[in-house]
DNA sequence: GTTTTTATTTATCATCTGATAAACTGCACC
DNA sequence: GGTGCAGTTTATCAGATGATAAATAAAAAC
């Protein structure tokens, strides 16, 4: 009989800290970190002095959740298959933030984010600069290639094009927010909005180039 | 002497009550609302009890930071130039979304917003229906215009434009939440990319209609 | 089937935390 | 300058909360 994953009473170590620890996420994406272990005990069907068993102390748990929640969420591939040229940018940027979202837009991932960010936990600094390193700037230097401008080698990545990058990504990433954070009533074709904001950052970075060339 | 601007020990109620309402704003907005009384107190330079001489409870206190927070902060006035069609439609959307960033754009007031969605406050529910119907769906109305599509007596606004839109007001609120909750370094030119992010939308806009009419 | 091991629970601690009551003190008024 | 009112502090409570130790019970070992 599998013990791992077993609903009697006694289980194996492996299983119950894994028990644990995917119900901590669910309760603290819920609560925030100031929920309390007896009610997270409670949620879990085990007794408060358990938890401690498996985890030393109340913010060891949270860091755990905060690795799980936190790494293995870009898949290299996907930034591979976003500079792929052999495939129409537009078809690649919709590819990849369907992935993307999928990944990452959940409700225990994106309140976890958020909490995390509000506690000013460094992992969130080092998620954005990785979102800006292997996300942002790889789409930059693609529209570059786009609308046939300097290679990254000529003219390194400026802030307006990086900005202009950012509110299409933040303008996906609220849609988020609005749905598991303000609990909105969102239009679910998520797909489609993906799909209508790139090509409109695709318009319009080429509105901006006329008003002001990248040099 | 005036009592209300005293920094002796003793203070007008009226004075004493701004004070700690203005503490707590600041002092909850930076530590969330599971913040303690007794650091807010410290922190105010009073003792723990003085604050329930005030505010009968903590809730109580918390619910008037809400208030402040919240109300007032969109001037009608705002939307009505918005909708003033004899200026270009970008100078105005321009000139309101500078108008409403710097209402609410700070840091105090994006922390506490976000820690009270966070919590499921009805204030932020009802915030967001404001923010649509006295922002997002008077730019659609006028979007229409500017292409010269039907009125909204005729064809109400639909999922498709109200997402359009929403992207770029979502994309400029995350640059806020970049700011102020990731504490990340932003471009601090915040109205060149409004500028940036509006003639984005409006070229995005015109190229989704050659793609599917509005009808 | 008895013994040993260990997952889990019960009982409990020390501290924290929101809140209250009583003591204290600065200020106005006469 | 004494008297009373009102703003503030000191002392304290009751319940909550993270954490620990001892007791219990279920499974494994022999």
């Amino acid at each position: 009989m599998n013990k791992t994953i077993n609903n009697s009473r006694r289980l194996s170590p492996e299983g119950r800290e894994k028990q644990i620890l995917e119900g901590a996420i669910s309760f603290f994406a819920e609560k925030g970190f100031s929920g309390k272990t007896r009610e997270l005990a409670l949620q879990l069907g085990i007794t408060q002095p358990l938890l401690y068993r498996y985890f030393p102390t109340k913010r060891s748990l949270i860091e755990k959740v905060f690795e799980e929640v936190y790494i293995n969420k870009l898949d290299p591939a996907w930034s591979a298959a976003l500079t792929d040229r052999s495939q129409p940018l537009h078809k690649r940027l919709c590819d990849f933030y369907c992935n993307y979202s999928e990944a990452t837009y959940h409700s225990e991932w994106i309140r976890i984010y958020m909490f995390s960010a509000l506690m000013d936990e460094p992992l969130n600094k080092h998620y954005i600069r990785l979102v800006e390193e292997k996300i942002l700037k790889p789409i930059c230097s693609e529209l570059r290639d786009y609308w046939d401008l300097p290679n990254l080698d000529i003219a390194p990545i400026n802030q307006i094009e990086l900005d202009h990058i950012w509110v299409m990504h933040g303008g996906l990433f609220y849609h988020a927010i609005r749905k598991h954070i303000y609990r909105s009533r969102v239009s679910d074709n998520f797909k489609a909005i993906v799909s209508r904001a790139t090509t409109t950052m695709l318009e319009g970075s080429k509105a901006l180039q006329s008003q002001r060339s990248i040099k």
